[in-house]
RNA sequence: GGCGACGUGGCCGAGUGGCUAGGCAGAGGUCUGCAAAACCUCGUACAGCGGUUCAAGUCCGCUCGUCGCCUCCA
């Protein structure tokens, strides 16, 4: 991407703050620099759908981020302590730690076959325990904590500013929460920063006695000690607002003296037939389940489809568009690899220029400005400048990825309007359709999703297939409709579509 | 009860004062032996009511409806 422009962008991004419940200017503390922490699972059971939906989020913002000069550091965390785990540990007769280490493993395998890589740091609880505890202590020393039963209860009532995220008044709650067993707290609100151990618990030695972290204790303690003080962005599913977000706040700031993080990024539900997909609902869609039967960029398409902040539904028609668009995005670039002349991987292979590959050189040569492709490259030269233009505003407008897709389609229509001329006009600027490649791939590439010229190329295809594809031709020629259409349903069957085009039938995998 | 979000053409889904979103599905056409892919043409939608304005899907008010949070939840 060009550099003079990408300078000036990052001066006006804008993002939406749930803090300030508007869209802010987006200023980093550390010019160049973001720092982004995001809750990540706890892990008790494997994720699903709607867990997916932050993860693939921010990954995309980060590509976005760096994309436009900032160096980005992304930190998801693994709550690998938790009640939520003993839960499950006891129910399954093991320990809790083999629990937590069954789903760790297996969040880092459901998440890593979206193929979007991993945050720069992925922080355990269970690794921060002595942070954990140095900030319970200062927060007891504050006045802001204190100790009853080995257990240590954030004073809720101390901290002025609570609520200040979630909108709640603390006069104004339900009274959610009973006392329970063994809980000695001062006021329904105030909730554990530390819990003493029970027996077969997990526990570490503390000022306290044997005992474990709280809920939200993990993640300040993480963030503060990978970002620092103030750090810029905090992201997460809406849900996690009140009150995991509200208490993180309340516990950084109360020791800190000031602000925890300055942006609040909440992305919005993943439902099903209009209803929240969770697990207390029942309606949960396993990651793993989905890929299954799925392509992982299906469901990245899917979520880049609409807002980050708007709930989705997950259903099947749905998903089906969003194979749809993997379909046009991965035709577009067929078309025009077989345009340039089947050279399409040497374009991929280097995508930081070199976009004209040998024989596509040549082609351009050839080509010159005459015949008819002198309306048409102007055409995508418009287009090649329009699409990045308007990918980058719509990115910039509080991440916008379901406008920035739209302008990506723009760009495939134009690709496709002058592959289609140039095929029939025999006449290829392969310098500037390299280049429309070359922006495709990477503007697809922020957006999540990679295109391989293997998938459709029809190198390394088995002898058996290009029989049947000869088989076709020489039927169609004498004629023989018949049995060319068997020849291509046996291809059908086999997983390939069979397209004409004028360079001759072409191969392409299906599904 | 408190806090908040949303309601866009057959469907999904952008758009916050005047200018074509886009995708999917559908209809017709071009290409093709037929297809597929692709291209072309076709949809004056903004929950309802009232108001502000030269101008509102876009601002304000009310009504209706849907959803989220206030309890574990991405």
């Amino acid at each position: 991407m060009n550099q003079d422009i990408t300078q000036n962008l990052n001066h006006d991004l804008k993002v939406y703050n749930t803090l300030s419940r508007k869209k802010e200017d987006f200023v980093p503390r550390d010019r160049g620099k973001v720092g982004i922490y995001v809750c990540g699972p706890t892990v008790y059971g494997y994720v699903h759908v709607g867990n997916a939906r932050p993860f693939v989020f921010f990954a995309v913002f980060a590509r976005f981020l760096r994309s436009i000069g900032y160096e980005v550091k992304l930190v998801e965390n693994l709550t690998d302590v938790d009640d939520k785990i003993i839960v499950r540990a006891n129910k399954e007769g093991v320990s809790s730690d083999e629990i937590a280490m069954q789903f760790s493993e297996a969040y880092l395998e459901d998440t890593g076959r979206l193929g979007l890589g991993r945050p720069d740091l992925e922080p355990k609880a269970t690794e921060h325990i002595y942070e954990i505890i140095d900030l319970c202590k200062e927060l007891v020393e504050a006045g802001y904590a204190y100790e009853t039963g080995g257990s240590v209860y954030y004073r809720v009532c101390e901290f002025q500013q609570y609520g200040k995220l979630s909108g709640q008044k603390t006069d104004q709650m339900k009274h959610c929460e009973l006392a329970r067993e063994g809980e000695a707290k001062e006021s329904p609100l105030d909730f554990a920063i530390w819990k003493a151990a029970k027996p077969g618990e997990p526990s570490w030695e503390s000022p306290w006695g044997q005992g474990r972290p709280g809920w939200h204790i993990e993640c300040t303690a993480m963030s503060i000690k990978y970002l620092g003080h103030k750090f810029d962005i905090h992201g997460g599913g809406r849900d996690l607002i009140f009150p995991h977000h509200e208490n993180e706040i309340a516990q950084a700031e109360a020791v800190t003296g000031t602000a925890f993080a300055r942006y609040w990024m909440h992305n919005g539900m993943i439902t099903r037939k209009d209803e929240k997909m969770s697990k207390s609902v029942g309606n949960i869609f396993l990651l793993r389940e989905f890929l299954k039967n799925y392509d992982p960029r299906v469901l990245i398409l899917f979520f880049m489809s609409s807002h980050y902040r708007s709930p989705l539904e997950f259903s099947e028609s749905n998903l089906e568009e969003a194979v749809q668009m993997l379909d046009r995005f991965r035709n577009c670039l067929w078309k025009l690899d077989s345009v340039i002349g089947g050279a399409g991987s040497s374009a991929v292979a280097s995508p930081a220029g070199e976009t004209i590959p040998a024989s596509g050189e040549k082609a351009a040569t050839e080509a010159g400005m005459t015949g008819g492709s002198t309306s048409e490259s102007f055409a995508l030269r418009s287009a090649i400048d329009a699409t990045e233009l308007q990918f980058n505003t719509e990115m910039r407008d509080d991440v916008n990825t379901a406008g920035a897709l739209a302008s990506l389609f723009g760009l495939v229509r134009v690709i496709n309007e002058y592959t289609e001329s140039v095929s029939t006009a025999g006449k290829v600027d392969a310098g500037l359709l390299g280049e429309a490649r070359e922006l495709l791939t990477d503007l697809l590439y922020i957006l999540g999703v990679e295109i391989s010229p293997s998938e459709y190329s029809e190198a390394g295809l088995e002898q058996e297939l290009l029989d049947l594809v000869a088989e076709r031709e020489k039927a169609r020629k004498d004629g023989d409709y018949a049995a060319a259409d068997t020849a291509r349903d046996k291809l059908a069957a086999a997983g390939y579509e069979v397209r004409d085009t004028p360079q001759g039938p072409k191969l392409v995998r299906r599904g």
